[in-house]
RNA sequence: GCGGCCAUAGCUCAACUGGUUAGAGCGCCGGACUGUGACUCCGGAGGUUACCGGUUCGAUCCCGGUUGGCCGCCCCA
């Protein structure tokens, strides 16, 4: 007996039943950011390596530690994108798309690729859909991303999610605000849980969002970053604010909200779902602004703005609302007798010519048994073809739900059964 | 990368402290009803008990390893 060949950890197979959700959210994500005028991006999975370790950082935890890197035939260090922006970036630069206009909205989504301890919403491939903005420098700009945000996870109709927004200041305050920072959290240290002691000296940042109550209070306390905020930095976030009240849009400011990434300057958000089936995997969204890494890419300088959405744990979100996404035959055709087998099939053809969703057994078999197929299939309405409706070119179409067959003339079905009333939701108990 | 829990049919789960041929529900296929699904009844297929090794007269059960899954930490979408 021959090895079965599994999967590879941490990748999964999406298959019909599961598969209408993700193309229910893809289809609902490429309707409404066109509607933003964001135009969609395809870039290759694999980048060179340097790509990430310049914008993501060398010493964050995705570069450090996480990225699928290989060495390919010819020599060349090359990476499984982790993420999204720096390749959308990295086309953005290569086209010299600044010199065709002054903004450019670009949308992507697709697969993305760490090597990380799976969890629920968490796996080595997983899947976002992102937007960025380049060339806007203005609040205005942060603000409509957002909107775009709100009206897409309004769209999917999901609850009890809330926007997370901070501001990590630039070059020019943020400096300050990190010294001052760890001076505090070094007074403090032997207060500090151990993961927080390491991460003084690792990534200060990251203090402030422990989970370890001692070391929450510890930051409450601490310096506050949107206090360090220079005049601009300090603008640019009140105008943000202002801009998302205009739009109505609910945000919680947290000064303590810190990101992964190294290349975000001033804005930063987060979208949190509160919902159980996704553990510790709360946030589906995340994003901020980028204004100093095209330029550290070695691209034009071009402020950036732009957020993924994770699209695993939409998904998940969505399973749980109990929501159907599939949908079914509008018709079965059923074949009576062996000889009306052709003629069956040139009629399931002819429907599905004509627009309709038409279910068809090419193995035949009893009535019975198609019926039943017929009737697991969920289709609307089923039309048994045998020689009796061949030679009289009439036959019924019988609805599934129950009630009265329809007489119809075979060269009508189509017509027949567009008009009939959409089934009642109702039924017996 | 660290700590803990788990793995039996396609799915959800049984099988007293180690003891004959590993069961049920759902799903699938067929029949009762030979041109009509659902409800009901009857029957059938489907398992190397994740994999490898060990202890034992005997292992789904105990032990070790591997692989995979879940939870917390870390981190993130």
């Amino acid at each position: 007996m021959s090895q079965k060949i599994a999967g590879v950890k941490g990748m999964n197979d999406l298959l019909p039943g599961e598969i209408e959700i993700w193309q229910h959210v893809e289809a609902l994500a490429r309707e409404l950011f066109g509607r933003f005028g964001y135009g969609e991006v395809r870039t290759p999975m694999v980048e060179d390596t340097a790509l990430f370790v310049r914008s993501v950082g060398e010493e964050t935890d995705i570069v450090g530690k996480e990225m699928y890197t290989f060495e390919d035939k010819g020599g060349r260090s090359l990476s499984l994108r982790p993420e999204g922006t720096a390749p959308a970036a990295r086309a953005y630069i290569e086209h010299s798309v600044i010199n065709q206009e002054p903004i450019t909205r670009w949308f992507y989504m697709g697969p993305m690729f760490r090597y990380e301890r799976m969890k629920t919403g968490r796996y080595r491939q997983f899947y976002q859909i992102g937007a960025e903005a380049y060339g806007a420098k203005e609040a205005a700009q942060d603000a409509e991303l957002m909107d775009m945000v709100v009206q897409f996870l309004e769209a999917l109709e999901l609850k009890d999610v809330s926007l997370n927004l901070n501001s990590l200041g630039d070059e020019a305050c943020r400096p300050a605000y990190h010294t001052k920072l760890v001076e505090y959290l070094r007074s403090k240290r032997e207060s500090l849980c151990a993961d927080c002691q390491r991460r003084l000296e690792t990534n200060p940042l990251r203090v402030l969002d422990c989970k370890n109550e001692g070391c929450q209070a510890i930051a409450a306390a601490g310096p506050n970053v949107l206090e360090f905020l220079c005049e601009p930095c300090r603008a640019h976030f009140d105008d943000l604010k202002r801009k998302l009240t205009a739009l109505g849009i609910k945000f919680v400011e947290n000064p303590r909200m810190v990101r992964g990434l190294d290349y975000y300057t001033r804005t930063v958000f987060e979208v949190i779902a509160s919902h159980p089936a996704l553990g510790t995997a709360s946030t589906v969204c995340g994003g901020g602004r980028y204004d100093k890494m095209m330029k550290g890419l070695g691209g034009p300088d071009v402020p950036a703005v732009g957020f993924a959405i994770g699209l695993d744990r939409l998904v998940l979100l969505l399973k749980e609302s109990g929501r159907k996404f599939t949908s079914s035959p509008d018709l079965f055709v059923a074949v009576a007798d062996e000889g009306s087998q052709t003629d069956a099939l040139t009629l399931a053809s002819r429907l599905r010519r004509e627009g309709l969703r038409v279910d068809f057994d090419t193995r035949g078999g009893s009535l019975k048994s198609q019926m039943k197929r017929a009737d697991k299939s969920g289709a609307r309405f089923t039309l048994v073809l045998g020689e009796a409706e061949r030679t009289s070119g009439q036959a019924k179409l019988k609805p599934m739900a129950g009630g009265e067959p329809i007489p119809v003339a075979l060269d009508d079905v189509a017509k027949t059964l567009r008009a009939q009333p959409a089934a009642t939701p109702a039924g017996p108990a």
